[in-house]
DNA sequence: GACGTCGTAACCATTTCTGTTACATCAAAT
DNA sequence: ATTTGATGTAACAGAAATGGTTACGACGTC
């Protein structure tokens, strides 16, 4: 999530400056200080949730595919982190207790109303206000 | 976090029926299906936040130290989950760049927000209310 | 056809999570 | 005082997730 956040607030700085709006995962990757397979494979998840585009060949790679006003962090968070923040049983409770095979579903829904309010709070939160806020430290 | 409720929720439909309202690990682990000791370790945080206390000795165990009704999920997940939910940068971006100076605090307080209205949620459920919901199922 | 980049598989190291064994500690019951 | 039954905790093992690396085929521009 945080590098998915970091290399679309770098995209939304830096493509305007290029003549085609496009960047290389390397160059992302010198920024996040990381691989650039890495960032390929983020970015793949960003693309398949038409966040971003990328380009093949020579003088190939990377552009965002919405305006960065219109990205919320809730979108990028879809798109990197498919599965629910709070897990139920790792392994399946006693089915001879009524508690334990009552309870998951309750905790489900209460987990489920839990994350959809921090949802809630990632989607007032643009990449477009990150980039804004974002400002070099000393 | 689940094994925690589970584990609250538990004790609050059974420790009302012991006569001295105490139960053991070993019993709690029968219900989550899992070991004693599993349940010593989490029960052991969820007691350093004050919501059970144990006796040891003959015919030691646990009980709740406070009314299910007063037991928030804020409380457990607060008692048992320390870290923030979304991390920042695993290892620390290229300080040579701009945005990746400047975004982890910008992040921080963005995660924490979304992380804080996570939480209210869970405030607002009670052991009481999981274990009234919790039916046993067919 | 050469070049530069994506796309993806394969692999490794590290960390985290769960579960397990083992044992010292403690206080009630006898 | 001894026995008993439970907690408290360290140590360990296995599995799974995570992050990083290498390698290489695919692709489209030059």
């Amino acid at each position: 999530m945080t590098v998915a956040t970091h290399a679309l607030t770098w995209m939304a700085r830096v493509c305007p400056k290029r003549p085609d709006g496009i960047v290389t995962s390397e160059q992302i990757a010198d920024s996040v200080n990381t691989n650039p397979v890495v960032i390929r494979r983020i970015l793949g998840s960003l693309r398949d949730a038409g966040l971003v585009a990328s380009q093949r060949g020579h003088g190939a790679g990377w552009r965002l595919a919405r305006a960065p006003e219109s990205i919320s962090l809730r979108d990028v968070y879809g798109a990197v982190e498919p599965d629910p923040l709070i897990a139920l049983h790792a392994t399946p409770p006693n089915q001879k207790c009524p508690v334990a095979r009552g309870i998951p579903p309750v905790l489900r829904e209460v987990y489920d109303r839990a994350e959809g309010s921090m949802k809630a709070e990632l989607a007032a939160v643009t990449v477009a206000d990150v980039a804004r806020e974002t400002v070099p430290g000393p």
